[in-house]
DNA sequence: TGATTATATGATCAACTAATCATATAAGAG
DNA sequence: CTCTTATATGATTAGTTGATCATATAATCA
């Protein structure tokens, strides 16, 4: 269970960081190019250059080169599957939390 | 989005470890009190003891006192569904990535 | 060819993480 | 009350992460 362990731990880590969660929701409609990705996240190029190689090298994104312009897509669509889950249980924890208070 | 996307990363981050996914994976048929989890997972009760309370306050444990013992237990069956996805990915991957080898 | 645009990468650094050992707390048993 | 068992936590440390600046690569265009 070891390999596969760390793997998903891979996987799921690279899932697990602001900035590339932004890209992740950024990417949701469809494949962009870095220079739109960059501005629309509000990061510099070469930070958001790094989270895009991360997250392709993992196994999150594709890639594909088209002039000067390389485009990044989301590869597979349990990538949105376990983001959505996790808003869901963001909202359910926050609802939560909310009736903690009350009770006090 | 920002808070939103700093709590999904804190929600993910929290299983995105593999000593936590092997906590998970040993809880999923239930709640188990510490003093099983740690030999279960071949590591020390202290280091144990603390990615359970990473998880608690993260939302992703629930626990409860009984005696002397404290039983964990996944909070939300979200959880479980986030993991399986994680490893349908893998095997989509390893796949993948043997294709790529064949072709060579 | 040289200039421009798009993307990737080396070097650096502060902040964070996971593990370990030793110890503290806290509940139950004799 | 003292001993034992179960769990949590402080201190320390090696290793990792994310951001930044400067620079490299690589494709296009004039």
């Amino acid at each position: 269970m070891n390999d596969i362990s760390n793997f998903r731990a891979d996987i799921l880590k690279a899932l697990a960081q602001p900035t590339r969660l932004k890209i992740i929701e950024f990417l949701r409609d469809g494949e962009r190019c870095v220079c739109e990705i960059f501005p629309a996240i509000s990061e510099e190029q070469s930070n958001t250059s790094r989270h895009l190689v991360l997250m392709l090298t993992t196994g999150i994104l594709s890639r594909r080169k088209e002039g000067l312009k390389i485009y990044y897509a989301i590869k597979h669509p349990e990538i949105l599957e376990i983001v959505d889950i996790a808003t869901i249980l963001v909202k359910q924890e926050i609802a939560g939390r909310h009736e903690l208070l009350k009770a006090i």
